[in-house]
DNA sequence: GCGAATGCTTGATCTGCATCAAGGCGAAGC
DNA sequence: GCTTCGCCTTGATGCAGATCAAGCATTCGC
């Protein structure tokens, strides 16, 4: 590098950050400023560990770039997928206010780059300001529901439901129907709590009916309407 | 009723259960007078439902006694136990910082009392005290732990691990290795996530391989040890 | 270009658990 | 006492999905 950043456009960068963030969206820019100063920009390359189960926590972490993985691992070997996280989304605030550290793992899943909002300036900002403590109680509860939803996703649900839900909430957000998988199938069937085997024949079947079309890394949707039925059929009837 | 309660020595009993709870119990004599001038108790029968899905919150619970449980329920109509709470524990908290009304339904396993914690004031009382709301965010991230445990128990763990691990957890405070069962063994089966028939089966094999004893609503551990060591097992190898 | 590695698909098999079905057993009521 | 009802147990069957295995397609490194 020839010239070190400018402070202050380091600075604004952070903040713009912040911004996008749904915790943050409504705050001054006096509180963002604060918040950025204290902040920092971690960069991850693919596979690398933010963070591991059972580590002393830091602080939590705001998703600029990427994907975050966060899951546990059991004695066996085997990852469970909690929640994949993208650009915009806040994860590990439940190990601010704990002395117990990261109740799981986080990896990324492509390389990221994430905020790192340390523990100690923050906690103090929030015990001085009440209407940032809401937020932070609003944002785990909204991770809760997360939480709340994948426990009957994963036991009340077959796996083409799973894979349905996932195809129609993409397809509202895919241009012409075609989704783009940002990393491998295996990643998708854990994120699903299945295997790829399983997942390749299910894609495999929705294939043969017709309702959508698979190549390499993009899924393209033919037929919308009947994806939603048969989702709706299956919640109501299996 | 030949007189009616004398108003402060209702008082010092809502005082005496607020201090009884995790969340409340550092809290001054004041506040917790002032928590407790606006909380009021409800009883509730077996059976009773304390609140529905999607309905719109009006605060969050106590348990004083009995035992609430909190679940979800599909289109087919299969119960998923989320957790059973019981007394000194509160619940529905997530439910305070959210529009979105309760996500599970809770109803009571037995005769239960609850105090309920009215959203409007608590919050306001949670706005000028960052102390609270520090405690409310601690309290919300041990729930948070709680289900991210669930979830790996169900995924990543058979039924036969995790009856052993609830019993490996009740014994611990069992007098004598005696487990009382407070409810019926469908009850505790659908704790478990299975069905009665499974639990009868596996309960049926411990004993046969001389670990428990079974008889009515009582699980006698006849070997500690050993049960630890099988739970250790399965978490291990399978 | 070619070989190697990695990921994907498809088939065959296995298994844990739900579900259905049929007693057994104790408690409550008559 | 007997009957009825709810709960528990045990057996038989079926199924979704995991796992093992083998061939196919792709990407990568050289």
């Amino acid at each position: 590098m020839v010239s070190t950043p400018r402070p202050e456009r380091k600075l604004t960068g952070l903040i713009s950050t912040l911004r996008c963030c749904q915790l943050f969206s409504g705050l001054s820019q006096e509180d963002l400023m604060t918040i950025a100063a204290f902040s920092r920009l971690r960069n991850l390359a693919k596979d690398e560990n933010l963070f591991r189960e059972g580590e002393p926590s830091v602080g939590f972490y705001l998703v600029q770039a990427g994907a975050i993985n966060v899951h546990r691992v059991n004695a066996a070997g085997k990852e469970q997928v909690i929640h994949v996280f993208r650009s915009g989304e806040s994860l590990a605030e439940a190990a601010l206010a704990s002395e117990r550290g990261y109740p799981a793992n986080a990896r990324a899943v492509e390389a990221s780059s994430v905020l790192v909002i340390p523990k100690e300036p923050i906690l103090q900002l929030i015990a001085r300001r009440p209407d940032l403590a809401m937020r932070m109680l609003g944002s785990m509860s909204t991770h809760l529901r997360v939480l709340v939803g994948m426990l009957d996703d994963l036991t009340l649900k077959d796996v083409e439901t799973r894979l349905l839900n996932w195809l129609v909430k993409m397809g509202r957000v895919a241009p012409a129907g075609v989704i783009k998988l940002s990393a491998t199938k295996r990643v998708l069937a854990a994120e699903l709590g299945t295997s790829s085997e399983t997942l390749s024949r299910t894609l495999a079947r929705l294939r043969d009916d017709g309702l959508i079309e698979v190549s390499g890394k993009s899924i393209t949707l033919l037929d919308a309407a009947t994806l939603t039925r048969r989702l709706h059929h299956n919640l109501g009837e299996v």
